[in-house]
DNA sequence: TCTGGGGTCCTAGGACCC
DNA sequence: TCTGGGGTCCTAGGACCC
């Protein structure tokens, strides 16, 4: 393991809310809520009412009932994004994006260019703040694992170095739930055998926790515990795989209006994936049902695809076939999501096309159509449109 | 505290192969 | 003929992350 800590976190606060306030004079200072049916973000000064996400707007209202609630921009939220990561590549090339709003960046090698890493971090929360408008908190430590507590506690707006020597100093007092991979649930088995902080977890023995919770979380927390955690801040990540999903809330939905949800979220996903150019070849099917128990159902094709119509026609088949489960329990969430994407990056489209962002269109609501006949072809239209407000499934 | 939408990783059994 | 060891892939579920 390096002997200097070089390893920055990087992590927006209330990200989204914050980027209302930027663009909203008028609501910086004030509780600002981001989100629909539930909290998406909170401002700091909402979560100083106990707003948390993702928490239902009517909760987070009699929290704080002086909150200003406003509806999700993700375009917005995606160009301050670009913005961001645009000041953390111009900080160094060894960029982690872990989400929208978090990185982890490598500025080890760097100390003659541009100075130690507590300079490079104070450097960047200020570039962050000049260029995209931004607070940003940054953990800096000598593992991710680390760094990422770092920021953590840092927030919000702040700059938290660990320095080598006093890693499990600053560790240890911390509640288990600081750990990266530690839940509600593993909380609670923890929680029930008097194990409250890391200074605790890092006490009892590796295979105390490997009885407890199994193989792999049981050597990975340990190992945390005590700050061993060998990862490397690793450049040019590819997601697995490209999903969407959809709550329905609690009223009973015909079947046939299923389906051309779910037509609308394979229209959706696919576009996606043609504009990513990643094929895929294994279709989930993801289903919530009223008493909040979950299944899903998959299935692998012979071959990645990046056309709408095979991957409709095998979910659609996986909605069939877990119709009588929908029909026992009630459905409250439908979602889709391809997986085993190409990993090489260079996908044989197996027909051409002109326009890959116009492929799905015909080719969905035919496969809908020849099932379905012509009602749910008009449902999966208006709902891709709701699906897709800037881009219409149907031409106008 | 009754819950959105986007993901990741791990476990485990069964099929199948040599 | 009733049986080893090792490996891969598929499927389902679960926990976790932001």
């Amino acid at each position: 393991m390096a002997d200097q800590a070089t390893i920055l976190h990087a992590d927006l606060d209330s990200f989204y809310a914050s980027v209302e306030q930027r663009d909203d004079p008028g609501l910086r200072g004030r509780p600002v809520l981001v989100g629909g049916g539930v909290v998406l973000a909170a401002s700091y000064e909402a979560k100083a009412y106990g707003v948390r996400t993702p928490m239902g707007i009517a909760q987070a209202r009699a929290l704080c009932p002086g909150a200003v609630l406003v509806p999700p921009r993700m375009k917005a939220y995606s160009a301050a994004s670009k913005a961001v990561f645009e000041v953390f590549r111009d900080t160094t090339p060894i960029v982690e994006g872990i989400s929208i709003d978090e990185a982890f960046l490598e500025v080890g090698g760097l100390l003659k260019i541009r100075g130690t890493p507590t300079e490079i971090a104070a450097r960047l929360r200020a570039e962050v703040r000049e260029r995209a408008g931004l607070p940003i908190t940054v953990g800096v430590a000598r593992t991710k694992f680390l760094a990422k507590v770092a920021s953590g506690v840092g927030k919000p707006d702040g700059l938290l170095v660990v320095q080598p020597g006093e890693e499990l100093a600053f560790l240890h007092p911390l509640p288990v739930e600081r750990l990266w991979g530690v839940g509600p649930v593993t909380a609670a088995k923890l929680r029930d055998r008097q194990i409250r902080t890391v200074g605790h977890v890092a006490r009892i023995g590796e295979a105390a926790l490997v009885t407890m919770l199994g193989a792999h979380a049981g050597r990975h927390l340990h190992a945390l515990a005590h700050n061993r955690d060998p990862r490397r801040v690793r450049v040019g990540h590819r997601r697995g795989s490209i999903g969407s999903q959809c709550a329905l809330g609690r009223r009973p939905r015909p079947f046939a209006e299923l389906e051309a949800t779910l037509a609308a979220l394979v229209d959706r996903v696919t576009r996606r994936m043609r504009a990513a150019n990643r094929a895929g070849r294994t279709v989930t099917l993801r289903l919530r049902f009223g008493d909040f128990s979950r299944a899903t159902r998959s299935r692998s094709l012979l071959k990645a695809t990046v056309h709408t119509r095979p991957i409709l026609e095998t979910a659609l088949g996986l909605l069939t076939a877990a119709r009588p489960l929908i029909e026992e329990r009630g459905i409250t969430l439908v979602g889709v999501a391809v997986g085993n994407l190409d990993s090489d990056g260079s996908v044989q489209l197996e027909l051409p096309f002109d326009d890959p962002h116009d492929e799905g269109l015909d080719s969905a609501l035919d496969a809908v159509r020849d099932r379905f006949g012509s009602s749910s072809v008009t449902r999966a239209a208006s709902l891709g449109r709701e699906l897709n407000p800037s881009v219409p499934l149907l031409p106008d």
